[in-house]
DNA sequence: CAGGATCCACAGCGATACTG
DNA sequence: CAGTATCGCTGTGGATCCTG
């Protein structure tokens, strides 16, 4: 593989500072991971998380205020109105990037003998990421090297 | 004293989580992309990233720990010995995560107007993570589904 | 140059209690 | 149920000084 190499990175406008500042912490991603099972509710990521109320608050505004949640409220009949948290346009877009952490910790990181988490498409095979040109065609790491422009 | 239920989602064998667990704070990352950029040496860390010495140390010493970097010490001719930091196989397989959180930022927070960071294929043309079925056939978001096995 | 050792400030987080 | 409010702890990170 190859490396682009420059002393002056540009640290401002980088995708992975500005990314990291999102997500970088300890629980935003795992929000992330229940939004993208299906989970909406207050109280299911409270519950599947074991996250403190004040924090989970605090994360779920964070993501509104970024854009990656939409937040809104419903009722069902005889009970009280309540909220849930759906993933936007832009929220479920890091699915590539779920995907991508998903193979790695898989390979890396998980007991294949327990059970765990991947995707998979509509025949119920395991699906995997790839790089591609304009063409579609599958680039090989070895094509592959980091640019400023 | 809390008990895991099988049940639900596998929280303590989850890829997910178990990726967070070492990348998820202020500045892994961060310290990645450098190496990713082909930066080695711990005052290259230290001056691009502004980190204070004694976190970039500890942040080093985790990434050899967890297996994605590796520290070798090397010579040159009438100068002290010195120490670099490389991706191992393990850490260079975050190219995948890397690539997905470049598009996703590079399309969703950064001013393109302003240099910004990306990758690209031989030819000098940006690439695109997409995912595949077992026979490289490219899926439509609509296919993918999370599951449990 | 590449850390170690200290010290300190503060942000992050959990626990608990309270509210509409 | 979905938060707020408050409190206190701990861990993270920055700053400074020291070492081979």
């Amino acid at each position: 593989m190859q490396f682009y190499k420059k002393s002056e990175t540009n640290r401002l406008n980088c995708p992975i500072q500005l990314t990291n500042q999102i997500l970088g912490d300890k629980w935003v991603l795992l929000i992330l991971r229940e939004l993208f099972l299906g989970n909406t509710k207050f109280d299911e990521f409270e519950k599947n998380l074991a996250i403190s109320k004040s924090v989970l608050t605090v994360k779920l505004n964070l993501l509104v205020q970024h854009g990656l949640i939409i937040k809104t409220d419903y009722k069902e009949e005889k009970k009280r109105t309540r909220s849930e948290y759906q993933l936007s346009k832009k929220g479920s877009e890091l699915i590539f990037m779920m995907g991508a952490i998903l193979d790695w910790g898989n390979t890396n990181l998980v007991s294949k003998e327990e059970t765990y988490l991947k995707i998979i498409d509509k025949t119920g095979a395991p699906v995997k990421l790839v790089f591609v040109n304009q063409n579609n065609k599958i680039l090989s790491l070895n094509d592959l090297s980091f640019e400023l422009s």
